[in-house]
DNA sequence: ATACAATATGCGAGTAACTTGCAAGAAATA
DNA sequence: TATTTCTTGCAAGTTACTCGCATATTGTAT
């Protein structure tokens, strides 16, 4: 589990070749702290508290930062995006249909299956990203 | 390849203990028939055109057909929804990043996937559905 | 240091996707 | 065929997110 120092963000952010502000540092911060996908508005609400940061900023920046290839930005049906850091480390998600709860597993591959869906394409010969949610109750919702 | 007949249809319908109506049934078989996801828009375009069905009834009824469990919800992280037939075979599907274009692609099991991931989770006993998406940039966007 | 061009920000207003309230109409059951 | 319950259309509402524009800040060249 890596820590990231004030530091190392600054030259991820660096490295991306993009302006380093406050607010930027803050939501990459923030993400970087809580280790879990978490919504836009937890990110707007906790921010706009701590550092007075517009909603429109937060935005633009997670789409900045996303772009960059900084974050990743997950959908589970909720109508509503989640955020995290990118971390390299392959990372999926159980998400309850009932308390929208998410699990966060990481360290499970799923090159082979990867693999075997390229080899059946017809439109794509390689792929970037990928995302996979398992949905279902969890032990509270039961 | 299973097609439904307009009598298959109605028997999922009824067995899912809902109603029949002549736009369910639209929305249902319209589905049936293009066999890929597709966005509401898509379905309200054509059902409008076709059975001037309302948007708020098509909204109304992919939302019933899908809590009973005869259709898939999926996001391609897009702003909108897509849904397909639920047709009891695993489907994941190949999104481009830059033109929308969605592949389907089925017969790959992810079982063992989800059994590694369900011994890691502390949260959940066991899940009901998933989704699984590769993201990347299609032969024609390269 | 200073000036300049490019980018970021706040604010308010705008948009897209989806939802809801309500009155009227259609389906299932007896 | 009557009654109950579900479905529909319409218009208005909500939510998550985006945009325009004036001002402020950043990185770079001088």
């Amino acid at each position: 589990m890596a820590l990231y120092s004030k530091e190392d963000l600054l030259m991820m952010i660096k490295e991306a070749g993009l302006r380093i502000t406050d607010h930027r540092l803050s939501v990459l911060s923030f993400l970087a702290k809580v280790k879990q996908p978490i919504t836009v508005y937890e990110l707007v609400d906790s921010l706009r508290k701590k550092d007075n940061i517009d909603q429109a900023t937060v935005y633009r920046n997670l789409d900045t930062l996303h772009e960059a290839g900084l974050l990743r930005r997950l959908d589970f049906n909720h109508g509503h995006a989640h955020y995290e850091l990118e971390t390299g480390r392959p990372s999926h998600q159980l998400v309850c249909s009932n308390c929208e709860t998410v699990e966060k597993i990481e360290g499970i591959s799923i090159d082979d299956t990867i693999k075997k869906m390229l080899k059946k394409s017809k439109k794509f010969k390689h792929t970037t990203t990928h995302s996979m949610e398992l949905y279902g109750l969890c032990r509270n919702c039961i």
